[in-house]
DNA sequence: TGTACATCAGTGAACGCGCGTTCACTGATGTAC
DNA sequence: TGTACATCAGTGAACGCGCGTTCACTGATGTAC
């Protein structure tokens, strides 16, 4: 399959990232590998220079992607009537826990950029969690309170995760919901 | 430096473990070699597979090792007058947030338990985990106010480490303090 | 509009490095007498 | 207690695999005329 025309080139690229946002999330960036997201985006790895610089290129738009998707999907949820409240029931929901490709990129990546702060992810996962951060003080004038609730919210997903498929996995998610309910 | 003596032997791959157990929380599971542990205990990588099975399985020593060493002194502190609030102050301080080698091990790891449930961490992160969350509920009744509280504690010095070295870092810590200290 | 040709997106294979794992070797330790 | 010898912890080098990166090639796309 050679030569594609530029339409084609440009949905393929858009692919390719859409891709890699997704196993970035579920795999962190370490855990990605090109092969994986070239092989999801339908194509395979060897054209991938002709498209980004690296790697580590490719991961810094896959976060930036990833929280665009979910910047998207927050801002529908969050304009409708009781929007802090259906935002906080998907977060700490099982289906978020279970669907981390689809989830909040700032819980997927709360580890690596943790670990390494300074790597490919670092920025994007920092300007992700200042979207988070908004969102969740939106409407409110109280930053300390928001900020309480995000780490509360990382916190329990990741936990839930690390725990999925036993109780305490369940108890956490519900153990948070109770608390921000408040 | 051929064959040690068995003394020497024990005390080298108790070294190994103590090595590994500062460097999985420091770098993740992932991100420890072999040969840097190998380096930090004082030995060559060569006669790693003469005490451990696999990379594995030193992992999951390393793992229920840390978890050790943080009970020891989480036991300390909370045996003292005031002891709860007294381990909140460590836990959510910059000097916990800045030596993660000697920190808490399921802060270290949540990222990559939740992204690996199965892996070779997963056992030992989760009983360090229930470590954490009884040493959190020690003193009271209330066990899904002691998850929450635990859940926001490793959240937030996930996220303060994300963001070591800007403002949010520290306001973050402060807000999970004042949100707990309630 | 049609034709000739240059471009270049994608393919499949190869390269190279890092790192887990293996191995031949050394010589002090530990044991048998 | 001393001596002879087998054991084996640790060394340094090598092996092999995975994966990021590079490259020669293909043939449809896009352009020049």
């Amino acid at each position: 399959m050679p030569r594609a025309s530029r339409a084609q080139t440009e949905a393929n690229r858009a692919a390719v990232v859409r891709a890699a946002a997704a196993l970035v999330r579920e795999r962190g960036a370490a855990g990605l590998t090109l092969d994986a997201v070239a092989a999801r985006a339908g194509l395979t790895h060897g054209g991938f220079y002709k498209q980004f610089a690296s790697k580590d290129a490719l991961i810094a738009e896959a976060v930036d992607e990833a929280a665009r998707e979910r910047r998207e999907a927050t801002a529908a949820v969050s304009a409708r009537e009781g929007g802090r409240a259906a935002l906080l029931d998907w977060y700490l929901s099982a289906a978020h826990r279970d669907a981390p490709a689809s989830g909040c990129v700032v819980a997927g990546l709360a580890g690596e950029a943790s670990v390494d702060p300074h790597g490919a992810l670092g920025d994007g996962f920092r300007g992700a969690l200042d979207d988070l951060i908004a969102a969740r003080a939106s409407g409110t004038a109280d930053r300390e309170a928001a900020l309480a609730d995000v780490a509360l919210m990382v916190g329990a997903i990741e936990l839930a995760r690390a725990t999925a498929g036993t109780p305490l996995s369940d108890e956490l998610l519900a153990a948070a919901r109770a608390r921000l309910a408040l």
